[in-house]
DNA sequence: CGGTTTTCCCGAAACGTTTCGGAAAACATA
DNA sequence: TATGTTTTCCGAAACGTTTCGGGAAAACCG
């Protein structure tokens, strides 16, 4: 536990000195800098965040803040933002802090308890809702934030995001170019600004493509297997005009739409045609379906390099347009769609 | 961001005082204590965990060190222990530091860097191995720290753990009462702590109820269903004398050892009977088996409370004994056990 | 050589908290 | 009234870092 005054006692320098020549000040001697450094490494010497943050605002650290009120358990997802963010952060040196609420516990409030013990430089938030009040909040206490995601209408903050706009387009669209004319859409929960945003592209391009508009063919729900087989079996009951072609929110549903498909005695692509966009998580592979899926690809392990990067650099304090991007996404055809 | 010298202030009071009122010094009178702290509240007041960190020593926040060795993504137990850690922290008010290194990255360094820092009271150290370096390097640091687990022959140290030797011990005895005389069993990676311990069990009810000691029938590896599967169909193929019966580390294990046994044609329990402990992780229930398992049974969400509990305790100054605590297991007896 | 700039360095203050040692006032004891 | 005791308070120092404002010496310029 070395800290300045060792060092500086060690090379009779000034405790204002060591700091100087460890921060790459500019008045300090080329080669007492290179003699600082040696010793500090020397006597193995790490900054004491503590004091740092306190005199200088930056402690390294950022935080996470988990909504705990599904089953976290089970969500795969959570494990995938969790690991990689925790890598990113800790491969730059920074801190990463996880905090899980309790249950139905207010998150603003938690939020406001983490600002005011000022440890934390930043936050990373994740699944932003339509005018999420947490943006609001933490925009309004002046703290460094970065969002997976967009929301609001003005967009004055850092972010990373997918162009779920045009990928829902591109979807649609396709299937509307094979001829569908009604065309079902299996979205996430309402509410999640991506779900609405990926609703307007569906719009869009049914209107483009000259297909009908069915709000019943719309539907939202917690994008898993389950939620994709039940949808599917409830399309094809009814009297309501029957799809002849899905879109589905990830590969999951898409898992559960073949499922259900199969389970009506329908077939993929002969009865029905099915799209998908996959996030890429592990173990589901859509090139590994029968018949392979037809998809927009995004693999949702590309996030958190760019998110931990924007947040870094939020903290430093670089100009916002550097800290707005956008990731990229592929279209990959396969054997899911056919004409109907 | 209202401080201590605001509140002060306010009041007409030393910072002193305000400072002692709050944390329920015996020499601030009655009167301006609740003067003191209703005026905090109202201007919601919440100390700076860097300075008191600085002074005091504590700032409320701890680490958990991750190797990222083996494949995170995949991993459904590490979700686990993030979850219940970061959830069981963040509820007593404490900061939950998740580092997550990268691949093939030594250990020791990074806990020497991040107690460097000085910002962490203590950390929670998860799969301790025989002889763990780690709990060599953090005792000699000085650092408070809690270990799921127990490992080498001084245990000096605060742990949670289950008394690993006794259910191995349960489950492998209950099987000779019944008769068996050649058992199996698939236990975890070699040189994990519990591991060997379990080993320790298994052998010592061979031997009390009069069973064979096989060597082959003891086999080491990644706890999950191809492991399972793979190794039962290697216990019944070649010349070695073949088990009657399979302890299995855990649940998962035992999914593959039905599967490979049903593959192989042989019944569960006419056959071949089945144990195995039982950590009820989510969506993998012993009961729901067909034929229903035999286990003892120790749910793992169990463990984090204890655990943070006795890092709470131990970063408190608290005596090693209330520190040193043991979970309890239940041996249900089911289906999956026939006389040979 | 006088004056100006550059180079390299330092003391002291500040961040917000805890805690040590003392001290004034009120109270009890003799 | 003098002496101790308890209650309630406060000033000042300390934790380890960064940074502001200066300052001495060396280098440069005409």
């Amino acid at each position: 536990m070395a800290t300045l005054k060792d060092i500086a006692r060690a090379l009779d320098l000034s405790i204002t000195q060591v700091s100087r020549a460890l921060n790459d000040h500019s008045d300090v001697n080329e080669e007492t800098r290179l003699r600082v450094k040696a010793t500090a490494r020397a006597m193995n010497y790490h900054p004491n965040a503590s004091a740092r943050k306190l005199v200088s605002g930056r402690s390294g650290m950022v935080g996470l803040v988990v909504p705990n009120n599904r089953n976290i358990g089970q969500d795969r997802l959570f494990m995938e933002v969790v690991a990689g963010l925790s890598t990113q952060f800790s491969g730059r040196g920074m801190q990463f802090v996880l905090h899980m609420m309790a249950e139905h516990e207010p998150v603003l409030p938690v939020y406001q308890k983490l600002i005011g013990k000022a440890m934390l430089d930043g936050f990373v938030l994740i699944d932003p809702l339509d005018q999420d009040p947490r943006i609001d909040f933490l925009r309004k206490t002046g703290i460094s934030f970065v969002v997976h995601g967009r929301s609001g209408k003005s967009i004055d903050y850092p972010y990373f995001d997918i162009e779920n706009e045009q990928l829902a387009y591109d979807l649609t669209f396709h299937l509307t170019q094979r001829g569908h004319r009604r065309i079902a859409f299996l979205n996430g929960l309402a509410g999640r600004s991506y779900v609405t945003v990926r609703e307007q592209g569906y719009l869009r391009a049914l209107r483009d493509g000259g297909a009908e508009v069915l709000p019943h063919l719309h539907l939202h729900g917690e994008m898993d297997d389950a939620h994709g087989l039940t949808d599917t079996i409830r399309l094809f009951s009814g009297d309501a005009p029957r799809p002849t072609a899905i879109v589905c929110g990830n590969v999951r549903l898409a898992r559960g739409v073949y499922q259900g498909l199969e389970a009506l005695g329908l077939s993929v692509p002969g009865d029905v045609s099915v799209v998908a966009h996959d996030d890429e998580l592990p173990a589901l592979r859509a090139s590994a379906f029968f018949p392979s899926l037809t998809v927009t690809k995004s693999p949702l392990r590309d996030s958190w390099e760019p998110l931990a990067d924007c947040l870094a650099g939020a903290i430093e304090g670089k100009p916002l347009g550097t800290l707005q991007r956008l990731g990229s996404y592929s279209f990959i055809e396969r054997n899911s769609v056919a004409t109907p």
